[in-house]
DNA sequence: CGCGGGTTTGATGATGCTCAAGCCCGGTGG
DNA sequence: CCACCGGGCTTGAGCATCATCAAACCCGCG
């Protein structure tokens, strides 16, 4: 059992032990397999999913047929389609592993009973909303104002841990951009 | 006073009248005139805004020097620079009045006192974010699969009241686009 | 009537995509 | 231990989309 959704949470708020407990009845964790998928597309399994460990992938299918990533979680990170997390709707996208990786997770039914029962875990999930809420806007920030080829010369800055983790054409497609495009980039930086 | 704030915090949760009155001692409500500044680029200001009524743009200005819409908001919605709110550093944006409008804001430490008073407010943050959350992934899904033209027609078809209400270059703003290459689609569709 | 914000026009050009092919390298089976 | 296979990365030519720039136009408002 790992814990670092336990020690995530006392980062925000108290939490006794015998509330712990009661937490762990509401949450499931299971280990993964490097390219399993954590959620399939339109699969009614509505859930938030916590990385205690590893590394995942958020994507749809495009028009094109082509993997269109748009999120990715390393450790301790939260990661979930809301509207259909709030609307109890099919998924448009794929969730799935890029390493082996132990997730956490919680259903929307399970969170509401979860609430109720410690209501001061409102409380951590509206920090936690907020905190993706604030990376999203950033992101969108980014993505208004920079050149594709500024865009990807950022992140290779300000993310190398992600240059080692995840391919080169994953990182392309987060960032809008082929792979022969960053390709090309890479070539021109030498 | 306008209170469509409170009537929107009880669609999601109750509130008695009194706990409206507490609620009341740490909001300000004011109204602004039309292009009056709700908030200044490196503001000390970290507020959460709700629009009682009226229309709002929040944009920053890019390299270029031209004015970068990333949100709008209409009546009943919140809007903020969140990462500024966070971490209580200057703003990056400009929030800025398109109609005369009503607004209602709280600053973080206010916003932290209220929902000690009042901890079941930490509910309806959540939700809020939570739902502001699933709006930014939704929007952030469309830039990634639709060509700049189809971003268009389908911003049109679909929120047609923003086409009254607000300017179309303001919209090519917010869609990435020039205001050259809409009257451009626009001529087309005719 | 004149001013100014917003929109339109059209010519020019850059950015970044598409497509097809080849290459590199690590893993697997013979 | 070598040969092959395949996923990922690279190359380059051609091209589409959309931005840029400068100018004119339109129209509501003072």
């Amino acid at each position: 059992m790992n814990d670092n959704l336990i020690k995530h949470i006392r980062k925000h708020i108290d939490l006794s032990d015998s509330e712990t407990m009661i937490l762990s009845k509401y949450v499931e964790q299971s280990s993964y397999k490097r390219k399993e998928f954590v959620m399939q597309e339109n699969s009614d399994c509505k859930s938030l999913f916590f990385v205690e460990k590893g590394c995942l992938r958020m994507y749809f299918i495009n028009e094109k047929a082509v993997e269109q990533i748009v999120q990715f979680a390393l450790d301790s990170w939260w990661i979930s389609d809301l509207k259909s997390f709030i609307n109890n709707t099919p998924s448009d996208y794929y969730i799935q592993t890029i390493e082996n990786s132990i997730i956490t997770s919680i259903n929307s039914e399970q969170l509401e009973q979860l609430l109720t029962e410690i209501p001061k875990l409102e409380r951590y999930f509206r920090i936690i909303m907020q905190q993706e809420l604030a990376a999203a806007q950033f992101k969108s920030k980014l993505m208004y104002e920079m050149s594709k080829e500024d865009l990807y010369n950022h992140f290779v800055t300000s993310f190398p841990e992600f240059i080692q983790r995840v391919p080169q054409y994953m990182i392309a497609s987060y960032l809008g951009l082929t792979p022969e495009y960053v390709s090309g980039l890479r070539k021109k930086k030498l």
